[in-house]
DNA sequence: CTCAGTGTTCAGTG
DNA sequence: TCACTGAACACTGA
């Protein structure tokens, strides 16, 4: 499920077990897909024996600074994910929870133990995520390709603004351009243009000085707060579009938001979009 | 059994 | 060349 909020849960998670202690046994699955342009015996020759001197994100990527390059560096994908070990439960930090005797978690593609103890696996049940080694990370495709991060580098208004005139797409599309901007996926852009009272499909040039501002602030808002909530959907509030935009099933009643608001589902930049009509123009 | 999915890439089009 | 679109990728769970 990882978009930003979901890969900066996994960074703190990852800093909390991995900052500042040496890896002493390194895992890798048999892996090509995942592994990519790697091969996964590298990437063990690579972090065994190294310090972790930070973990680093940018949009939905993450990469660990070592005490020797090259870096590995990790993408989810769709169903990827962190998983740490918490006391004698399991916690799972991407995805639920599973119980002590799933350690490591099942579709485990990298599984790291510390000098202290601590252990990290990334899973992956998809085979969408990668797992890359690169020198400099931040300057190497595919990170060195991305637009600003979507929570810590938002442009001023103006600048976005700006921005957004020069690009016809939809809006919507607009948003999931990870080049445009860096950690923005389905239901974060769902989730803005709702708060925001823009059309999915409104072609982003066509946007006014007071939309894109409105545009940002949410942008910000909802970042920031599903980071505040750890990424745990529940904690979201109650009145999100999140919520209720999976709400319909096929023979179902019809979705609809808190407030009653007809929720709409359509393919809008090529992606299952759910939106109201009755309130974004 | 069929289909859609919290993502990205790449070929094809205008 | 560029911006944009849609299919492909791989696999699970509903």
């Amino acid at each position: 499920m990882p978009e930003l909020p979901e890969v900066e849960a996994a960074r703190r998670a990852a800093h909390n077990v991995a900052a500042g202690r040496r890896i002493s046994g390194v895992w890798v699955a048999d892996d090509p897909i995942v592994f990519e342009g790697v091969a996964p015996g590298r990437v063990r020759r690579a972090l065994v024996g190294r310090r972790v001197k930070a973990v680093r994100r940018h949009g939905k990527h993450l990469w660990l600074e070592l005490d020797r390059r090259p870096w590995p560096c990790l993408h989810f994908g769709m169903t990827g994910g962190i998983h740490v070990p918490a006391g004698r439960a399991v916690r799972l930090v991407s995805d639920g929870r599973v119980s002590r005797a799933d350690w490591p978690p099942r579709f485990t593609k990298l599984h790291l133990r510390f000098a202290d103890g601590g252990e990290l696996a990334l899973a992956d049940g998809r085979r969408l995520g990668r797992i890359r080694l690169r020198h400099d990370p931040a300057a190497e495709p595919p990170i060195s390709a991305l637009g600003f991060d979507a929570w810590r580098a938002l442009p001023s208004p103006a600048r976005f603004h700006v921005m957004l005139r020069a690009r016809n797409a939809p809006i919507k599309a607009v948003l999931l351009d990870q080049s445009f901007a860096a950690g923005i996926g389905n239901w974060i852009a769902d989730e803005v243009l709702y708060q925001a009272g823009i059309a999915p499909k409104r072609r982003a040039s066509t946007l006014s000085p007071a939309e894109t501002r409105r545009l940002r602030a949410r942008v910000r808002s909802v970042i920031g707060g599903a980071v505040r909530a750890g990424s745990d959907g529940d904690r979201f509030p109650r009145w999100w579009l999140f919520h209720r935009r999976w709400g319909h099933r096929r023979g179902g009643p019809p979705a609809t938001t808190v407030r009653g608001e007809h929720i709409r589902h359509e393919t809008v930049g090529g992606r299952t979009t759910a939106w109201v009509p009755s309130t974004q123009r």
